[in-house]
DNA sequence: ACAAATGTCAACCATATGGTTGAATGATTA
DNA sequence: TAATCATTCAACCATATGGTTGACATTTGT
């Protein structure tokens, strides 16, 4: 009853927690490549690298199209959006607690008022 | 040589991909908590949940001050901005890609242009 | 028709993860 | 001082993860 999206989010954060597939979806970023290209950085076997790219798969962070032997990846940016999103959100909540504090201290503390840099 | 902070992203997104953790991170941004506060809404064991504050507090997600027999945890957003941050990269990217796709769908295709909504 | 290229699959291995229980530690209260 | 409260620690368990290798399936080029 918690949240009914949650697996989608682990799957997407799952994804986004090991360096190399992240930088799978920085070089992604860039373009389609096929799962050779993906591997070609890593010092990891071709069904290792394969491996990683159906976690990402899995995730929906990518779309793959088979084309002939080869099997073109794209970068499918919507579980990403989730994911930013859900970040954003304490984004949002961690800014107005400074805020919060930061008028506290101000009410508080004497007329000369520092100022402070403001988070953000 | 990849990246030098690649770690502490890994600890983060890692420390996200569990819902029970997520939860316990909306609680905290509501205010501070006990581990004993932190753990009642789920049906694990103290120590199942001392386990996962640890995982927080290791990844920088949370601050721990203990005050007698009771340990306070604290949202430390830090590390979720680096997170944000890190995804908001590949956000922008898909935005300008989904621009450049939606421009050169209304340059090939006729007059009439049906406009469709804009992604954002 | 054959060989090479592109990937996946299955089996296996070591380690990590999420969970448990029971005992131990340290602060508080009676 | 003894009981209780808040938490961690250690040992254990089942499953997941990241990696390997070797065999298999399909395309493609000769």
């Amino acid at each position: 009853m918690v949240e009914h999206f949650s697996d989608a989010l682990d799957a997407v954060f799952q994804a986004l927690a090991d360096p190399t597939r992240r930088a799978m979806l920085a070089e992604l970023a860039r373009g389609e490549r096929s799962v050779g290209e993906l591997a070609a950085p890593f010092e990891i076997s071709l069904a290792g690298a394969s491996k990683h790219i159906k976690v990402l798969e899995a995730a929906g962070l990518i779309r793959r199209t088979v084309n002939g032997r080869t099997h073109l990846c794209a970068l499918e940016p919507g579980p990403m959006h989730a994911g930013a999103e859900w970040l954003r959100h304490y984004e949002h909540f961690w800014n107005t607690r400074l805020d919060a504090l930061e008028a506290l201290l101000d009410a508080e503390d004497a007329p000369p008022r520092p100022r402070r840099p403001r988070a953000r």
